[in-house]
DNA sequence: CCATAAAGCTAAGGCTAATAGCCTTAGCCG
DNA sequence: CGGCTAAGGCTATTAGCCTTAGCTTTATGG
């Protein structure tokens, strides 16, 4: 039994792969060992919490990845060029891996690791915001519109839903609009 | 063993009240079996594809559910006060059955029940932007933007997504805005 | 060179879904 | 009224998964 060198990301490496060979219905901790070329209870090593905590790292991960490419995609650019750069890297991260995305659990359950993932994300949201003069509470609640509006169609359309044959990418382009034109327009933004 | 009155609908009626109870990861032949006081097999006398065909049928179900509120909500209005209606009522589900809403599949596979429920949300949707002289692909377009912003705000607030302070009602004030905003300036509506 | 901790393994228990085959109930028809 | 049939129960069984326990091997540092 030769050592496999694994470590809790290179798990996570692994589930991943998974993931997005198979979805996330996919994920068992047998398919993620025989990936790893190791007994299943040997995963048990790296992940102490089993399958629970697997997928606890992955949403870890997956939030990170976005986030990175969120603030990378706002980098030298303000408020319309900004959010329109930002909206579009969240929708084409979902749309490049879109079973990964829905690996994103709906309803997490408390975690400092993920806490500290998604507040990057909003933060990120938030800096933009910033540029429209929209600071507070109020940029709380602009920030929650971009992310409802972000998720709500990247979900959709990783998921299938939208089944009719109108362009997806003239879609989204009406999708940023709408979000666009509502910060500029916002109560309290200028 | 006395009869325990059985059917299809019955059957989804006990697996939804677990789901509203437990959420949807409690969802389990054995659970579902338990409260309608069968044993697991005999299920399968109602729901022949077991609990791949149960998780279709809720979906379906809930689905419905979610057109029919959509639906009255906004009978008897026209435009801006039909969309608020029709979203707050939107939100109002997910809000009143978070685990319920959760219970929908991200990612179905094809179904022509589900197809149809959800040909006729599409279809009250489609309605109400046709008041605002939308129709074709347009109207697609807008109704899919409607949909993202809708889900996405009922997907991230009942999973929790939501974690600062900011009153969400005034988040929901603020979406409805925004969509309402951007139907009143879309490129072809008027 | 050996001690020890990390990382692998097998074995076993418990839960689930699903299938097969049998029995009982309810209702209908002669 | 008797009995047939179909529907709706059941138990038993198989297969797959997660998880824990306990043993064994590997790698490493003194």
């Amino acid at each position: 039994m030769p050592r496999a060198g694994l470590s809790p990301a290179a798990v996570v490496d692994h589930a991943l792969e998974l993931i997005d060979a198979q979805g996330p219905e996919g994920l068992t901790l047998a398919a993620v060992a025989g990936r790893a070329g190791v007994a299943t209870p040997s995963l048990y090593k790296h992940v102490t919490g089993g399958l629970a905590e697997l997928r606890r790292l992955i949403a870890v991960r997956v939030t990170e990845e976005l986030a990175e490419r969120l603030a990378e995609s706002v980098l030298g650019r303000s408020r319309d060029e900004a959010m329109t750069a930002l909206l579009n890297a969240y929708l084409d991260y979902a749309e490049q891996h879109p079973r990964r995305y829905a690996a994103l659990p709906q309803a997490p359950d408390p975690d400092p690791d993920l806490t500290r993932a998604a507040a990057r994300l909003v933060g990120v949201i938030i800096a933009v915001l910033n540029g429209y003069g929209l600071t507070g509470e109020e940029s709380v609640h602009a920030a929650r519109t971009v992310r409802s509006t972000a998720h709500g169609f990247a979900s959709l359309s990783a998921g299938g839903a939208f089944r009719l044959a109108a362009d997806l990418t003239v879609t989204r382009q009406r999708v940023i609009r709408v979000v666009v034109e509502g910060l500029r327009a916002w109560p309290e933004a200028g």
